[in-house]
DNA sequence: GATGAATGAGCCTTCATTCAT
DNA sequence: CATGAATGAAGGCTCATTCAT
């Protein structure tokens, strides 16, 4: 649900509720993460978001308690999504090999749906490891890096993938070469998003030589 | 030479000069570069960086313009010491994987000199890309690039890389999974910076498989 | 319109707008003037200007951009309003004495109705020639001699006015001894406007002996 | 003595001592002297005096204990030396014509010799009424004008000058008209001092009429 | 005397947030 | 719900002044 609201603001379709009016809320959540993905968190004035969005920054209150609070509802819904349909391919993928490709086609994936949220949480997790508010950040992605070492784990178990490699090693890898596309990657650029996924999977199952 | 005192500031031994007084450039720039990776650029005060380094605010201006001016000088040595080892090495290495190999070994041993910069680099030149003052940062980049990918092409060339991934998205994969290693890497920590260039290696040439 | 702005603002009667609340703007202008005509733009601190309206040094950017901009609206309305009546001046009396006497007479009814503006006019004009956004400063005062020296040139030609006397240096000697009183001639002080207005105009007219 | 090292400052010639040493004194007195003149006293950092004498502004403070002590000095010499010429003239001339006449050509002299003290007096003296350490300047002031007014007075008396104007708007006028040139008069510029003087002593005995 | 580094106070401006209308 | 004016806390930077060398 939160899911699917986040896409459609982030792909620019207005937000229109079923009674025709248009959703204030989302749209904010839209045009704050836009420009927190676009100029940091820190610099980006609730100013940018009311301007962007059509409205004072002062009405931004009516709708949410502080420019942190939006924060932490980008970050949350893109954190709560990725963790569900991660959960949801370990649990239907018995094998790891196809598992640990649909992790990654789910993440490039993500990637093209919602780039902004993408980008928040590159940039700004980092900085939020200490915050109480944002302990659920540092949470799901430790639950996330199990569950993806969990699936390497298995595929070593089984003899799919290299034992020589460590698997933390190999998880980290992974994971920053896959999501560090939402720099570069553009909707509609040289490459499409199933290219590069295709491209990224042969790389890292096959190697370069 | 900026290089090495790039370092001795990085690696946190007192900068002190012939004549055995303390160098508060060198400090503060050691300060400020820490600040920058720890909190931001944006998030970062001039207070912030008088305190770390035991003066005032306002006499930090006695030895930088500006906290931009700080910034650029971080960036500007960085880039150019990057630049210079990665063009020694294009031009010592004719065997295009020995080659790659050096450039990966050089970057893991520049996040392990300089964490603080390369951090700085990795979080800030994306919202650099459109300042005059920094368009060095862009172009240091483009011509990194260029050279890499320069490498990477007489490999495939000489049948030694794979010919059927393209080479844009190799460069990518390797640049981000090697330079992403700054967010995670400790020195002193679980793994040895050798240890991950070894399996970095060995993944990105081997693949998972 | 913005004449009478100005004045009401100078003179000290509250603007109050026709909804009955008090126009901020106009006071902070009032407010600016009077403490750049006292004390000089550069000495005037913003929380000056704050304080003697009655708000915050923050909230006056709320009204101007910028302190140089409060400055730049006291100067443009003085400026433009007076170069106003004084080409309605011209247009109006063919006769080069009347001319001249009206000329003079606006000068101190200027002087009387805007003192504070006048008086940032005579102190800090000096010092803006050189500024770009102060470009219209230098023009007006351009555009205002030559207008009383076409008067001036006129009683000349018209053997009203004395010949052997340089026309520019004669504008020079009234327009400094005219604008000059704004430093002594205080409403309600020993000598009227309309005194000193008659005393000058006989007084250069008719000589000292 | 005071007066003829400010004369030697100002007019630009190296201030050299006995002992053919720089007067790092006099220098100073001069440099201070031109940017109080030029950017107003607010406006003209210790910085830009050290500057323009060749010193680091910390070493000032070897001369002068402040910056203001330097404004006192300029202030202090020039209307001392004014006081003294002017009372020269009153115990000298005994017809108050001739005496007038003096005191307005010693005034244009004043001006052509000492333009920068001249102007520090006229843009300053106004903001320092009030300050104890500046209550020379009024009192200088005040005794200037009364000796001027006793001169107007006199030829009043003797009937060679009209007796319909004010003597203290006369003084007012006169005083302002003569030392307002300082603001555009220039050495070497379109009229020479002493054309001045006489097309404003002509204008001021005979009307413009 | 001069230097250059440092101080400390203050300045202009920004900005998240509040609140009466 | 939105507006717009106001708040209050910083923030980057300037500058007169001090002082050890």
């Amino acid at each position: 649900m939160a899911v699917a609201k986040s896409r459609r603001a982030e792909r620019g379709s207005e937000p229109v509720r079923t009674d025709g009016s248009v959703d204030r809320r989302a749209q904010l959540l839209a045009s704050a993460a836009e420009l927190f993905a676009a100029q940091g968190y820190a610099k980006t004035t609730v100013r940018d978001i009311g301007d962007r969005t059509g409205i004072l920054a002062g009405s931004i209150y009516h709708h949410f308690s502080s420019k942190e609070a939006m924060l932490d509802e980008i970050l949350r819904e893109f954190l709560s999504g990725l963790h569900e349909r991660f959960s949801a391919i370990e649990e239907r993928e018995a094998d790891p090999r196809r598992a640990l490709s649909e992790l990654i086609r789910t993440s490039f994936a993500a990637i093209h749906d919602t780039p902004h949220a993408v980008a928040v949480y590159q940039n700004e997790s980092g900085n939020l490891a200490h915050r109480e508010r944002f302990g659920y950040v540092a949470d799901y992605s430790s639950r996330i890096e199990q569950l993806w070492i969990r699936v390497l784990t298995a595929g070593q178990a089984s003899g799919v993938f290299r034992r020589d490699i460590d698997v933390k090693l190999a998880y980290l890898l992974i994971r920053d070469a896959v999501w560090s596309t939402v720099r570069w990657y553009r909707p509609g650029g040289q490459f499409p998003s199933e290219t590069v996924a295709d491209q990224y999977l042969e790389l890292l199952y096959g190697g370069l030589l």
